[in-house]
DNA sequence: GTCTATACTTGGATAGAC
DNA sequence: GTCTATCCAAGTATAGAC
């Protein structure tokens, strides 16, 4: 999947030696973390370097600038997420299927809090390196989802929704708490939040949304079989 | 208020010159627009002060460093964000006093974007300046909105759901019209968003949570006597 | 492929005349 | 209170030996 962020795949020759491979690899988990805690512009080349048990040079070596090292990140992180919303399909009921995106969503937030809040960041900035790609590729795949949305509303499944504000609302629920986990913690007089909150948020965010569509039987069973938590207020 | 963002009163001296006060205005209003667009450590104090029309060092006359002028900038949006949630009042009816809460962030949302930029961008990175008030004055004052939501549940007017959790997910669905309005108009074909935009978009969350959270009466004459569209789908 | 030393640039902050 | 010139720290990137 091209996801219009290397104009074309021809950058980088396909064929790489395994030193390289591992280097790189350290060198990106370390960008993570560096990238997500402190922004673009805070992180440094030689933080990312520290992190990953190298000599400044050495990080120049692979990546030829801050900004190449950063996208190459943006967009391992956009495959990743891309995955979650795509996963909606017109041969499922829309309890389960919604169910299942915002459960693989809060997962990732939960798994990977730094990578979203890099591509938080990089939205609330002006989007300055994902524009192509939520312009071409974002936008056509949620209108493709939008027509599967649009076929439950014809059959009567849920209410008549805008599909594309849905997902909007979706996204919304889902990343704050990733991207907002510091205030809600704070809120919430914790330290941070552990995979205790996630679960029970995720079911919250599922109720929320399937019965304020409309989505009235089905979702109870659901959310209870796939929840560690037992029945209890949302 | 004291939102424990500036440790004493005593930092300032109360009275202040007329041209001071002018000059600290064009400031504040220039560092809105750059740290807003660019984040924190993108914008440069020469930045702020072109485009307030003076020299760097004016800058540095009134504000010792940049933090200070970055620290003030936030205090005052937070001042402007407080208000829109502390609003809700045990007296009301949760159809209009929630309705009112959407609307009113959704209106901020649309005035002073970058407002709501420069705030999430600093929860994002981990809230450096903000933990004091989050875990002080912000959880108080959430707590005691939540006291007035159990009363609402207790008196059967809405689901018993988690009340706090409740305000993440309105403040989610809120602000995600500012801070990621460039996503948003990018899926909708749009350049921008407009005026236009923001009206159906706060109908659209009000109706999904008043909604999600079983409050079935009234809710659609509040909607529509305070939109302008004319009843539509959501 | 690795590493030390360093060149070069940007940007925060101030000195000191007016 | 204003402004020019400047200092200095930080950070990206590279040169060149190994």
């Amino acid at each position: 999947m091209n996801l219009g962020l290397t104009p074309n795949a021809a950058d980088r020759p396909p064929r790489r030696g395994r030193i390289r491979l591992k280097n790189e690899t350290r060198i990106m988990l370390a960008a993570e973390d560096v990238f997500g805690r402190l922004g673009y512009h805070a992180a440094t080349t030689a933080l990312v370097a520290q992190r990953a048990g190298m000599p400044k040079a050495n990080l120049h070596y692979y990546f030829k600038t801050k900004t190449d090292l950063y996208v190459k990140l943006l967009e391992s992180i956009v495959t990743m997420w891309w995955q979650a919303t795509e996963s909606i399909r017109s041969d499922e009921e829309p309890a389960a299927a919604l169910s299942r995106l915002v459960r693989a969503k809060i997962e990732l937030s939960r798994q990977r809090p730094l990578a979203s809040r890099i591509f938080a960041a990089e939205i609330v900035s002006g989007a300055p390196h994902l524009l192509p790609f939520l312009r071409g590729p974002l936008r056509a795949m949620v209108e493709e989802k939008s027509r599967v949305i649009e076929r439950w509303i014809e059959l009567g499944k849920m209410d008549r929704v805008d599909p594309k504000h849905l997902f909007f609302q979706l996204w919304a629920l889902t990343q704050t708490y990733a991207d907002f986990s510091d205030q809600i913690a704070a809120v919430l007089g914790k330290r941070r939040l552990t995979r205790q909150d996630y679960t029970p948020a995720a079911d919250r965010v599922t109720r929320l949304e399937l019965k304020g569509i409309g989505i009235g039987a089905g979702e109870r069973a659901t959310v209870a079989r796939r929840s560690a938590e037992p029945p209890h207020p949302v």
